[in-house]
RNA sequence: GUCCCGUUCGUCUAGCCAGGUCAGGACACCGGGUUUUCAUCCCGGCAACAGGGGUUCGAAUCCCCUACGGGACGCCA
């Protein structure tokens, strides 16, 4: 341990920021302030398609507000820069260069085509999907020669026999047979890196010590350290923590949770009662102190105390902890401070007058008509919720809003009311008929600010979890959605609306 | 399907590495008390070592098998 410690997280801008990253981000910052050692932030936007620098902004933000803070990173600068992926094209296209010299990558021609053909007949015969090899046998000449004219991808070679040995700190020795990998694609046919080369490329630049990431990479990191081995550097030590889970055990998803960072700011959570609860998912202090501030996780910090077992990420108790947070950590006029920071302010308070304004007779009519703008979730009975409706139409409603909503990038009023313009169109229903299900979703009244601005004030998070809410109270009563309504609604809805994005 | 990882109350976990505790704490839940209500607060209760084999005087703890759960198998990260 004479290498000073340096960790790092790298999440790619690629939609609203993860709880998952804030989560990665708390013990990797731990671990390196702990070890006197710096803790960064790359930002890994390889992926052309998806990333976008709003989200990238979204995730300084969100990091930020949770209490995060990082070393170096693309906003901060360090003496390792760049730290977005995609300003560091050369350094990739370099050691990509090597280790084709080197023979350890070769080039690939396969069109998409052959290979979704090629999988599907492996997953038909019961075969782990792979690349058979076939442009293995290409010349260096030909491959060079075809290279100038040719769209191609580089793939890296993998011992065809024998294991692959590493240590996880946390696990111990992991063994991974090399049969089980496949030749990875390091460079894409539009010149970025996958993830795994630009991982690894980076990780040695900036000198990375200790990597500390999700347990979903425990089956790649066979190929990291054959890359490490390839290109001559030296391996940084590994520990892979457990994910979060939902109730049901899988994966956090926002399907069946709020995952975003910012729900928990727009639903008015302290973020360093967020931060303490993350800090107790797999991990006690060695005096099982439950509150803890990130000073003295830091102080305390011992990875090998982390526990394995997938924590499932309790809504109800993150809530206890935060009402004691607020009750013994704050005094009332910190509560006050905070409160008018959250929405109580003159810029929320003024977003929301234009509309109030016009509905108001006294003072007192503006908090009844802002409330719902203000709390995290309205209540209602589900007769109110129906209304004239037939339930199940109500179920498929809310459900088709989500999917859409998950779609809109701009959240503003007039793209919310073009989406359920569109969606009573698509319906052939009058807007009028449509909206009252929605206007109890979202405010838990009929009697109450116009919808798609009342919905551009709550922003996606809170949104989703009304739209879900109502759904839940559906299917509670009996009339929500089954499983298998769903699958037929999904299908329904790509003939109809187009395909679903995640 | 293949491989990898995991498994203590419903949930978060302590204990496991260095076998011997009535298996401890917290959330939730239930009951009681304080409070004009509610909440807070206090007291009490419910509730777990996945199963089966070993090793041992003794296993939650060490070993093996099974089951279950999760993850990975992309020109996503």
């Amino acid at each position: 341990m004479s290498q000073p410690v340096r960790t790092r997280i790298a999440p790619s801008p690629t939609g609203a920021p993860h709880l998952g990253t804030a989560y990665m981000a708390l013990f990797n910052l731990a671990f390196a302030r702990k070890h006197g050692g710096q803790f960064i932030l790359r930002i890994e936007d390889t992926d052309r398609k998806r990333s976008s620098i709003e989200s990238e902004k979204a995730i300084f933000e969100a990091l930020r507000w949770a209490g995060i803070e990082w070393d170096e990173g693309p906003d901060c600068g360090g003496q390792y820069g760049p730290y977005r992926q995609s300003e560091r094209l050369d350094l990739y296209e370099r050691e990509i260069n090597r280790l084709i010299e080197k023979g350890h990558a070769y080039r690939c021609f396969c069109t998409p085509q052959r290979l979704n053909e090629l999988r599907a007949k492996q997953i038909a015969n019961k075969e782990t999907p792979r690349y058979d090899g076939l442009c293995l046998s290409l010349s260096q000449e030909e491959s060079a020669r075809r290279a100038k004219s040719e769209p191609f991808v580089v793939r890296m070679k993998i011992p065809e026999s024998g294991t692959c040995e590493f240590t996880d700190e946390l696990r111990g020795q992991v063994n991974i047979e090399w049969s089980q990998i496949d030749h990875q694609v390091i460079r894409k046919s539009d010149g970025f890196p996958t993830y795994h080369l630009a991982n690894v490329v980076d990780d040695h630049e900036m000198a990375i010590s200790h990597v500390i990431r999700g347990e979903e990479w425990i089956s790649s990191t066979p190929k990291h350290v054959l890359l490490y081995q390839y290109l001559g550097w030296k391996c940084p030590s590994f520990a892979h923590l457990p994910l979060l889970r939902n109730p049901d055990k899988s994966k956090l998803s926002k399907r069946k949770n709020p995952t975003g960072i910012f729900y928990f700011r727009d639903a008015g959570f302290l973020p360093e009662a967020l931060l303490n609860y993350l800090g107790m998912m797999g991990y006690t202090l060695p005096d099982q102190r439950e509150i803890f501030s990130l000073e003295e996780l830091i102080e305390t910090f011992d990875i090998k105390r982390i526990s394995l077992g997938g924590p499932i990420f309790d809504l109800a108790k993150l809530k206890w902890l935060n009402g004691r947070y607020l009750r013994e950590k704050l005094n009332p006029v910190e509560v006050i401070d905070r409160l008018q920071a959250w929405k109580a302010n003159p810029e929320f308070l003024g977003k929301i007058m234009p509309f109030a304004l016009q509905r108001l007779e006294t003072f007192s009519d503006f908090f009844p008509l802002a409330q719902f703008l203000l709390s995290e979730q309205p209540i209602y009975a589900l007769e109110e919720l129906v209304g004239k409706m037939e339930p199940e139409q109500s179920a498929k409603f809310l459900k088709i809003a989500e999917w859409e909503l998950e779609k809109t990038a701009s959240w503003d009023r007039d793209t919310l009311s073009s989406v359920f313009q569109r969606m009573a169109e698509v319906e052939d229903l009058k807007l009028k008929q449509l909206l009252p299900l929605f206007f109890m979703a979202m405010s838990g009244s009929t009697v109450s600010l116009p919808l798609f601005d009342g919905i551009a004030l709550l922003g996606p998070d809170l949104t989703r979890m009304r739209l879900r809410h109502a759904l839940e109270l559906l299917s509670a009563n009996g009339q929500g959605l089954s499983k298998k309504g769903i699958k037929k609604l999904e299908k329904e809805y790509a003939n109809r609306y187009g395909e679903r994005i995640d």
